[in-house]
DNA sequence: AGTTGAACTTTTAAGCTTGAAATAGTTTCT
DNA sequence: AGAAACTATTTCAAGCTTAAAAGTTCAACT
């Protein structure tokens, strides 16, 4: 990295530290955003529903797949690793909400369903979700909560495939 | 928060779905980036410095107060509950990086600093931070840094009173 | 058939996180 | 002074999280 100066990262060595400073700012802030909402909207989910929200993730997760998904589809999916998939499906296993099953002949895998009951369970807790993220970004337009989620789609873009 | 007609949420009842996607919509592209963004970074840590992103926080904050905080003062800045603190300032007290002192005559209290060697460890972790979030926002320009920052700022500022 | 390597999942240990309860110290009120 | 209320911190149990190691199954090659 220091041989080559043809990566992108090369030609700021020089005129660093104004941009640098400035997306440096922008990502502390957005780390704030996040850490706030996801208080929020962890203790209502307990208060409400008595859930959690790495919970709610997955469920939702499986909510826009109801032929099923595999545990590593659904870590991929949700960006974290694989063991801890393992430990929250199997509470929800325990919860009734999800069910695992060997459809297809690979006995390595098996397909995470929602049963009708955790179907219904999300329901009502997306519902309220949504409600408390429209609350709670009151402040910002539609338009631009528009720009942002497009500008947040293209960066992503360049780091992850498409799910 | 049925009866009463003149909250915020209540005008939306109507026009509500169009908005309130686009904002949840935004909160799924922030939320995706951040743990993206703090996944990359974690690790990072954990191989160059053998360290964790909760330490480095912690040590981010003390980092800006020679004087030294108090753990709540920890706490409410980095927006985490004060048992987290605990274990987290126990841990960098263990490592050498921080001290704690009874400055002030409430015994309640202890002031968190960092230790020579804290500021030492922070410097370089905070310099190599910096150039992996320059690193990672690559495809945001400083304007559109300085945007999104100004606007999650104010954002903020409707939630917290400023640290 | 047997072996090798890859794919998928679970297990484990260490650490992070929360909310609630417990502990300890300070302030206020009577 | 003594009681009550408040403030600051720690402890605790439960759950989340990761990386690494181990376990299981499958696919491919010999």
């Amino acid at each position: 990295m220091v041989t080559a100066p043809a990566t992108a990262a090369a030609y700021k060595e020089n005129g660093k530290t104004a941009d640098t400073k400035a997306r440096l700012r922008l990502w502390i802030r957005l780390l704030r955003a996040s850490r706030f909402i996801e208080g929020v909207t962890r203790e209502r989910f307990k208060k409400q529903f008595n859930a959690t929200l790495p919970r709610f993730d997955v469920m939702a997760a499986l909510y826009r797949k109801p032929d099923g998904m595999l545990m590593s589809e659904i870590a991929r999916f949700l960006i974290v690793s694989n063991g801890n998939v393992t430990g929250i499906v199997d509470r929800l296993v325990a919860e009734g909400f999800v069910a695992r099953s060997q459809r297809d002949g690979d006995r390595r895998t098996s397909f995470i369903t929602l049963t009708r009951r955790g179907r219904a369970a999300f329901a009502a807790m997306a519902a309220a979700h949504e409600g408390w993220i429209d609350e709670l970004l009151d402040g910002v337009s539609a338009r631009d909560a528009e720009q942002l989620s497009a500008k947040l789609k293209s960066f992503r873009s360049e780091w992850e495939a498409e799910a």
